[in-house]
DNA sequence: GAAGTCACG
DNA sequence: GACGTACGTGACTTCG
């Protein structure tokens, strides 16, 4: 069945007119209306494939100010301000969009566009076609009836008699009289005093039709509203006949001429590239190369280039809004943070890239110059300003960020009162997606999906001595960098976005993963105390004992040497002081690892014992000092007093986070020597720090997924799971059977092999492979979720946790026996590390809410250690906290997964993360 | 930048 | 027959 649209074309333009910020075109000249008429014909053109899409369409269009109503009542209409200048020269650009579009564009003399509606409406109906008017206009309201509906394309919603029972309580066949009564202000239609909406409504509704109210008056309660009524009726019946759509002049073309004819190419790329409506432009050859409906954000087809030259510099004002009006308008918007670093917590804001479509990306600059470089500032937008204008569109909820890597900019702009959402996160669509495949990082997904060379940042601000910050790039360069950076963002997001539902991403991403970001942003901000004198003083402490036993060390080797150096010290045990044993790498270099040198140091008889025990007590003090209480001291932001680690939600291929700059998921803990470190980490006056841990929780869930109903039980029972083993296994549980079992135990986890188990207990290879047999024949669940997981991997290439996060092995199918092996015993892992991760993300995300829920808005998280979570909180909050941190923590599988084992949680306060353990 | 080592779960 | 042998990380040092 034909399906005519008629869209009102002068109703339009007034709205978009006032609804729009003033946007000018390349030539200067105000564009606001045009470029709204425009992008609504474009998506009236996304109709076209739907169910109940246009088959004909035309624009109708107001031809001059004096009509037939004039003649009737000459004020109609007499007292409405002339248009305002700025769209005054609109008109003609109205008409030139719709010639664009091959529109037929109809206008006559002597009526109002919405008569020509009505009249074509009536026609098309009675011929049983379906209609739809382009407009939101109540006037036209009045022609609903079965078979034809209005659309009201900014609010996005068809209107139909529903919606006008709703607003005026009658049905569209009385709206006229409705109008009529109240009468119309702005057109100079009388109506009756004292009488709206509200009251012509009721009327209506009451007594059926204009007639009837008035035939009703007299009979009213004395007052106002009678005495009006009556005095008013002629005035009432005029009105009627203003409102009244004249819907019987010949139609000045025939319907059948008014058939959809398809999106012409080059006449709307010419009236497009006339205006610079660069995204349409961009939307233009996107329909073009695909004729085939895709689905709208995410086409597709090959894009085209970068074309570095093609992006702007925003620097005023009314540029700013043009981009920030149409990402309005489509609901989605690419941005990227250019800084003075890579430390979010201390970065700079020096200014802000997007892009809307593909090569339609800009840079707004902001900080820019001012380091001695140039001779004056660029002329730029100040951070205030810019931020003032670009606040609300970060924060607004219709419209989509894009960015990658978005923790970076979302902590950067959190600390400039910015709360970036809804988001979507390209990095974290990647690794979700393809984790174990290839890297995340922009510049890699930009070679290996786009096949695009991303502009080196080094190239950029150099490298080494002269290596400059971003603020000090002059604005050409910045902009072909930094709007690049969106444009691949957007470009990567309309690859990835379509893929998650298909791969079976969604849940892992909408649910674990992308909810994260923020709360891992907010726990980077918070960072945690250090004490840095306790450091400087365990520093002048380790420093005393290293020199010490330097001396000594020279000393027994006859010699100095540097004892830091692997190469250095190997030649000196195994050449020169002769110690037996020395195996070698394939670098040709003695091997001095742990293993060694305690092997060394525990044979009574070898002339390095001696040696060999100072060397390994040398190392420990040096591995502290370096890494931990001298590094840490440097690490605290002078702004803060705290240290804040970066985490990095994309580089553990299980979906463990990993730290960074500093790593505070490898704080000693072990050796007694180590463990003063964490007495440095504190809580600020009056607050302690609490330590919560999942208690053995990958070995729980082995005993779930592997299905292994002994294991469950003692997790049941809360019995001691290496003893419970060691009593399996060996039939006694003494010291060295529990401490056998417990290497057992962690080794199945991690893909036993008999040669691996053999070095760890120090037992021969076959004494190794019958404990392995054994464990699997007391725990037969192990052995077939072993073979599954392993032939599952090579058939699909990939591993899945309880909660669907993919993790890809493409070595499974290595011709190298060692790669392919290592590639086994990672997939036999990756599920139970990643779903391990999983819970704990999932606890996270559900922690701030629940603690605020609970009256405990002052508890902070601070840390994550992959089974440990760390918080910082008001002493007399602990007691109501605990039980809400147990409960999230315990209950964070839920609903999605049930687990066949309780999930144990430890938890520990104190003045110190040592004290809290 | 690679290799070796070692801190953590 | 030799090789390397437990999963996942990041930081530091030496050295070419």
């Amino acid at each position: 069945m034909p399906h005519l649209y008629l869209v009102d074309g002068s109703g339009y333009i007034f709205r978009a007119y006032h609804r729009l910020p003033p946007l000018t075109n390349i030539h200067g000249e105000p564009v606001g209306a045009v470029y709204g008429y425009t992008t609504m014909l474009w998506k009236l053109a996304d109709e076209l494939h739907k169910a109940d899409g246009p088959t004909h369409m035309a624009v109708i269009l107001d031809k001059s100010s004096k009509t037939f109503r004039n003649d009737l009542y000459d004020q109609y209409k007499a007292h409405r301000p002339p248009a305002p200048e700025d769209l005054v020269p609109q008109f003609p650009m109205i008409r030139d969009a719709t010639r664009a579009f091959s529109l037929p564009c109809i206008e006559t003399e002597g009526l109002e566009a919405d008569d020509i509606i009505a009249c074509y409406a009536k026609a098309a109906l009675a011929q049983g076609w379906a209609v739809t008017i382009v407009s939101a206009d109540k006037d036209l309201m009045q022609l609903i009836e079965p078979g034809l509906d209005l659309y009201d394309t900014m609010n996005n919603r068809r209107l139909g008699a529903e919606h006008v029972r709703e607003k005026f309580g009658v049905e569209p066949a009385q709206l006229g009289d409705v109008l009529a009564l109240m009468g119309d202000s702005v057109d100079n239609v009388p109506g009756v005093t004292g009488v709206g909406p509200k009251t012509a409504s009721k009327l209506i509704a009451e007594h059926g039709d204009l007639e009837g109210v008035l035939a009703a008056a007299p009979t009213m309660k004395a007052g106002k509203l009678r005495d009006n009524l009556i005095a008013q009726a002629d005035n009432a019946r005029l009105s009627k006949v203003l409102v009244t759509l004249k819907c019987d002049e010949p139609l000045p073309q025939p319907l059948d001429e008014l058939e959809l004819q398809g999106i012409p190419d080059a006449p709307l790329r010419a009236f497009l590239e006339h205006h610079g409506f660069k995204s349409l432009i961009a939307k233009l050859s996107a329909v073009a190369d695909a004729p085939v409906a895709a689905p709208k954000a995410v086409p597709t087809e090959q894009d085209p280039p970068c074309e570095h030259d093609s992006y702007e510099t925003v620097v005023d004002e009314a540029a700013l809004d043009r981009w920030i009006t149409i990402a309005r308008h489509q609901g989605w918007i690419a941005i990227d943070t250019e800084t003075t670093g890579i430390d979010a917590t201390r970065a700079e804001l020096v200014g802000i890239s997007m892009a809307l479509h593909p090569n339609l990306a800009c840079y707004v600059p902001l900080a820019h110059g001012g380091s001695g470089l140039f001779a004056e500032k660029p002329v730029q937008l100040s951070a205030e300003v810019a931020l003032a204008k670009l606040k609300p569109l970060f924060e607004d909820p219709g419209v989509l960020k894009i960015g990658h890597n978005l923790k970076y900019d979302m902590i950067v702009l959190g600390r400039l009162g910015v709360n970036v959402a809804p988001f979507d996160d390209t990095i974290l669509m990647s690794f979700d997606l393809d984790a174990g495949l290839h890297g995340h990082g922009m510049d890699e997904l930009a070679a290996t999906h786009l096949s695009h060379s991303c502009i080196a940042f080094k190239d950029v601000v150099g490298v080494g001595k002269s290596q400059r910050t971003f603020n000090e790039i002059d604005l050409d360069a910045a902009t072909r960098y930094a709007a690049e950076d969106a444009d691949v963002t957007l470009r990567l997001w309309r690859r990835f976005k379509p893929r998650l539902p298909a791969e079976g991403a969604t849940r892992v991403y909408e649910m674990v993963d992308r909810p994260l970001v923020p709360v891992i942003a907010q726990m980077e901000r918070h960072g945690i105390k250090v004490d840095r004198e306790r450091l400087a003083q365990l520093s002048g402490e380790f420093s005393g004992q290293i020199g010490a036993l330097e001396v000594e060390i020279h000393a027994l080797a006859g010699g100095p040497f540097t004892i830091g150096s692997p190469k250095q010290l190997g030649d000196v045990l195994f050449e020169r002081m002769g110690i037996k044993g020395g195996r070698k790498g394939k670098s040709g270099v003695y091997s001095t690892d742990v293993n060694e040198l305690e092997r060394i140091a525990a044979d009574r008889d070898s002339p390095g014992k001696d040696i060999a025990t100072k060397v390994l007590e040398w190392r420990q003090l040096s591995k502290l000092k370096s890494t931990y209480t001298d590094a840490l001291q440097a690490q605290i932001n002078p702004a803060t007093g705290r240290v804040h680690t970066s985490y990095s939600l994309t580089g553990a291929q299980t979906g463990r986070l990993s730290s960074t700059d500093p790593n505070l998921q490898n704080i000693p803990i072990r050796t007694e020597i180590g463990r003063q470190i964490r007495d440095a980490f504190v809580a600020e006056p009056g607050n302690v720090l609490l330590a919560a841990d999942y208690s053995q929780i990958e070995l729980r869930l082995a005993a779930h997924m592997a299905d292994v109903p002994a294991l469950r039980e003692a997790f049941a029972s809360g019995a001691d799971i290496h003893s419970m083993t060691a009593q399996e296994l060996f039939g006694e549980v003494n010291r060295d059977t529990r401490g056998r079992a417990k290497t057992i135990n962690f080794a199945i986890l991690y893909g036993i092999s008999r040669w691996g188990l053999a070095g760890r207990l120090d037992v021969t290879a076959d004494e190794a492979q019958a404990m392995i047999d054994r464990y699997f024949d007391r725990f037969p669940g192990i052995r077939n979720y072993i073979a599954q997981t392993t032939e599952s991997v090579r058939e699909t290439g990939y591993t899945t946790t309880l909660f669907g996060r993919k993790t890809h092995f493409p070595r499974i199918a290595s011709k190298v026996q060692h790669e392919r092996q290592g590639a086994e015993r990672a997939a036999i892992n990756a599920p139970i590390q990643g779903t391990c991760a999983d819970i704990i993300k999932r606890a996270m995300v559900r922690m701030g809410p629940a603690l605020l829920e609970a009256g405990l808005p002052n508890v902070r998280m601070l840390l994550q250690v992959h089974d440990e979570l760390v918080f910082e909180l008001p002493e007399g909050d602990v007691a109501a906290a605990k039980p809400v941190i147990e409960r999230v923590m315990a209950t964070a599988a839920q609903p999605a997964v049930t687990l066949s084992v309780p999930l144990g949680i430890e938890i520990g306060t104190g003045l110190s993360w040592g004290a809290a353990h």
